[in-house]
DNA sequence: AAGTTGCATGTAATCGATTACATAGGGCGG
DNA sequence: CCGCCCTATGTAATCGATTACATGCAACTT
């Protein structure tokens, strides 16, 4: 054994305290730190007798692997990167929470970069995976590390399994795991075309955005479908966030005419609009139906209750997660997975009156 | 199709690529791997003639310091855990971006465990800062691993600094990032005194959260104030989501008698109960006023827009971050940081009508 | 009975950095 | 001109696990 009492253990005394190492472990089991390290690994291979030892051990000693040491040796970090735009976006939080947990049952820990838009983090993250900080890495913000959104630049060259969620990346050989934003908003479009609209506004995602445009492209096909004219007087510059929903409602109270129906590819963009028009006077869904995108938590509350397109936020989370780990222990996994959405009908959104 | 083409390096000739690492370094700036390291950890104590070769040959070579090798060596992992109770909550995740930007200039990065109220995750976690993973951590979650909210059961042997943001973790001499929530609940409620109203219900937090405590105390300090007397029965138990504030709601509207304003100890409740109250008819703020407490994104878009107080989060966030910093550097910082909060008027809440 | 196979285990190399210790050389005081 | 100190650098131990390889032994084949 080592120095007086290994360690000291302070339960008792209050000597300094020391972890457990796998030297400890093997010392008490009285075998060796590999049949220790493989009663660990690799039960099946060790004797039930020495596995039996090793854990009462481990359990005495309270002993947990050094994951530094390990990583050292084996190359694996059990960590899996998780790149998003906005972390304090409720739509992200839920699915955040989906990947973690699934994260956390197979062994993962999760390390989250908020990128914030800020290319210098960009290129942080990019030597962080390259220094094999992880195993892997979940990508929400649709587009490669180091390469701009619309697919300029050299993507970073990055060895590790990757994974994107929510926005595909076009050309990357990376699962995708996402909804079908076309088909959702094709069917949006459809329910109020369907209630009798036939001037629907369309309030967009930015530009550059894939989601936008597979949504654009929906909305499109949804007027197509009711037999709908498009005009491009009736689609609105937007981003997401509740300002630019407030920004979009502005602009509609201010039109002479003024169209019967909103669809607003986020449900932030949709509350924000409310807010807007509620306030300039005008009745929801009486004077304008309100449509929204995603189904977060205060679509329900919101004032009239918002139609919208529920995403199984936490459930693309898991999907995601798991996609990941098949990847990280050498299974296989599609190539693009696609959750469903649902149509959920609230009070926002009502036929045209006669 | 792994091999012969994934992990060989593109530029050039297609020999395998491996990650350079410091001997590489070394060899190509002619200096010792000492020589490397002590350029990167303290540069004045190597020539500049050297430094710059090594700086140079590490521009080439595009070397990252291999964090595993460093960590196990060092014993400090540049990682800190942040723990906390519900990842899809919107005034979590501010912070949460908050505590990422500090600690990323800083150098360090971040990882996160939703607890999700689970005692085998915080097990998990509590070996994982044992286990020499993080360096530190920031715990949002108002109590120590291993001990339940209201202090039963032995803290789990943690010797990596701590600081609690938000819920302040009675007992742990620890630093406590947070606002002072009792002055807050309490001006919040004379404001509603000053405005007329002397029948005020409390939408509460659950009843083992400091929050909650420290609130309730302020509520009842500023009813004291505002020369009313507090009355148990307009005290409605809630848990800060939304699901409780449309309970509350309807618990309100079942009441023959009503109290004419309401404050909410979360903007979830509150919008919740809005969302409720205005649906079984009544008017806010003509019949009741609602108040609010954190100011998230939406109480300013809700319907009414809502009057609250606004809590710092970003801040809050920073100041954490920047608290468990200087103690992993080896610095001060104060036992206890109060950031300022601000009491927002908007529409929800107006004067009782004569 | 000799040879083969396979299991359980141990020995020691290894992962890639940091850092304690050793050393060489240059400047300076006496 | 000698010795001392300080700076810059190199050598090699070290962190704590995993794992390639070696070994001993029992069981089984022929």
């Amino acid at each position: 054994m080592d120095e007086a009492g290994q360690g000291d253990r302070p339960d008792g005394d209050g000597a300094l305290f020391r972890a457990a190492r796998i030297q400890d472990v093997a010392r008490l089991a009285d075998v060796s730190t590999a049949t220790v390290s493989r009663a660990l690994a690799t039960p099946e291979r060790v004797s039930p007798e020495a596995r039996a030892r090793v854990l009462e051990a481990i359990a005495k000693t309270g002993y947990v692997p050094n994951p530094a040491a390990r990583t050292l040796r084996s190359q694996k970090t059990y960590m899996v990167l998780v790149v998003l735009p906005d972390l304090s976006n409720t739509f992200f939080s839920k699915i955040l929470r989906g990947i973690e947990e699934t994260l956390f049952e197979a062994g993962y820990g999760m390390i989250i970069s908020d990128l914030d838009g800020s290319p210098a983090k960009e290129a942080h993250f990019a030597a962080f995976t390259a220094a094999g900080r992880v195993d892997g890495a979940i990508l929400l913000n649709g587009h490669l590390f180091g390469q701009s959104r619309d697919g300029e630049g050299q993507p970073a060259r990055i060895t590790i399994p990757l994974v994107a969620l929510c926005e595909a990346i076009p050309g990357a050989d990376i699962p995708q795991i996402e909804i079908d934003n076309r088909a959702a908003a094709s069917r949006m479009t459809q329910h109020l075309a369907g209630l009798g609209h036939s001037s629907i506004a369309y309030v967009s995602g930015p530009a550059i955005n894939v989601l936008e445009r597979e949504r654009f492209q929906g909305f499109k096909e949804g007027l197509q479908a009711a037999g709908l004219p498009y005009d491009p007087a009736l689609v609105i510059p937007g981003d997401y966030t509740i300002e630019a929903g407030v920004a979009a409602g502005e602009r509609l109270v201010a039109q002479a005419t003024r169209p019967t129906a909103v669809f607003c590819t986020s449900d932030e963009m949709a509350i924000g609009l409310m807010r807007t028009v509620l306030s300039a006077g005008l009745r929801v869904p009486e004077d304008i139906s309100v449509a929204g995108f995603d189904d977060i938590d205060f679509a329900a509350v919101a004032e009239p209750s918002l139609t919208t397109i529920r995403q199984p936020r936490r459930e693309l989370g898991q999907a995601a997660a798991t996609a990941l780990i098949d990847l990280l222990q050498g299974r296989t996994t599609p190539k693009r997975i696609r959750l469903e959405t649902e149509l959920v009908v609230r009070d926002s959104v009502a036929p045209l009156p006669r």
